[in-house]
DNA sequence: CATCCACCGGAACTTAGGGTTC
DNA sequence: GAACCCTAAGTTCCGGTGGATG
């Protein structure tokens, strides 16, 4: 959730978006951008970043929605709708998509919007990129960890976005994730309650992903306040380590059926389509299959679980 | 070669649960 | 309160795929 005030190490990626969002400034419709890159390399970060800057400087509207928790056409347009401080009288229920739309396109006519789509991987379907592009005065900020998010939409959405400016977000160097934390630390903790060997320690388990290194950091203060203790001690770092590592697994919002599949899953390390299905329907009872593949596709598209290989050959395990 | 098999996933439909309107 | 509208999740239906089998 956290934006800095400053962002180190992205230089380029900031000084692209910024430029493809300049023509927002006078009245005109950006260039789309699409960000890329692994976990943990300030993609959503400088996007947040830049949208913040927009706003205070410029008062440009904008919206960030990640695309993970709200997938549908409705959540999305509905997100973006309060973010521009739309109030909606109406209920969550009742109310067709297409409505929303019209009062979106109602509350922005004649003003610039720039909206940050996280996780664009996570959509549904696409439609909403559609609605959105064809309105004229959006300009989208696209991201995800595969370069390959876009190629799946359809045609029209695909050749509306070919002109996007793709931005990449290679990994941090350890260096790079090392001076992160130090830039961190400084207005985040008091001074003197980590040592750089410490840090370099972190930096150089985080495998290039800031996020991992600024979670175990935080954990680690966390860790050494509970135990009342001035500075952050090695021990704190070692007991941080395996909770960011493991830990950040998201089960919860998973459903009881989804919860056994993934237990199957991980129980057997590989399984096949029809050994699943009859495990499946041992502890769970009947079940329709169209129904488990797509809980398995929800699975799949949470990053959960992998599918590999086509028809029979097909095999499940953890991703 | 024809047919079977085990599986996938799109599309249309149903249902449950929320709402509104008159 | 009857009639109706909306979404999301689950279900039904089914055609496609490509190796296995007779």
């Amino acid at each position: 959730e956290f934006i800095p005030s400053r962002v180190i190490h992205r230089d380029g990626q900031l000084k692209a978006l910024r430029d493809d969002l300049k023509p927002v400034i006078s009245g005109r419709r950006g260039r789309h951008s699409f960000l890329f890159g692994p976990p943990g390399t300030g993609k959503t970060c400088i996007a947040r970043y830049v949208l913040e800057e927009l706003y205070n400087q410029e008062s440009i509207p904008g919206s960030y929605v990640n695309c993970w928790f709200s997938g549908s056409r409705f959540n999305i347009l509905y997100k973006i709708l309060g973010d521009l401080g739309v109030r909606l009288s109406i209920h969550r229920k009742g109310t067709p998509t297409d409505e929303l739309l019209e009062i979106y396109r109602r509350k922005t006519a004649g003003r610039e919007v720039v909206v940050i789509l996280d996780e664009v991987d996570q959509l549904e379907s696409d439609k909403i990129l559609y609605d959105l592009l064809r309105i004229g005065n959006t300009t989208l900020i696209l991201i995800s960890n595969k370069e390959t998010a876009l190629y799946r939409f359809d045609d029209r959405v695909r050749s509306s976005l070919a002109s996007a400016d793709p931005i990449h977000f290679p990994k941090y160097s350890t260096r790079e994730v090392f001076e992160i934390l130090k830039d961190r630390v400084e207005w985040g903790l008091v001074p003197g309650t980590v040592k750089n060997s410490q840090l370099e320690r972190i930096a150089g388990v985080s495998g290039g992903d800031a996020r991992v290194a600024l979670n175990i950091l935080r954990i680690a203060a966390e860790e050494a306040e509970s135990s009342d203790s001035r500075k952050i001690e090695d021990s704190h770092i070692e007991r941080a380590l395996p909770k960011v590592s493991e830990g950040e697994k998201n089960l919860e919002g998973l459903k009881e059926e989804q919860r056994i599949l993934y237990e199957i899953i991980k129980e057997r390390g590989e399984v096949r389509p029809s050994e699943l299905y009859s495990e499946f329907g041992k502890r769970y009872g009947n079940f329709v299959d169209r129904t488990v593949r797509k809980y398995l596709e929800k699975l799949c598209r949470m990053g959960l679980v992998r599918k590999e290989g086509e028809g029979r050959w097909r095999v499940y395990r953890l991703a």
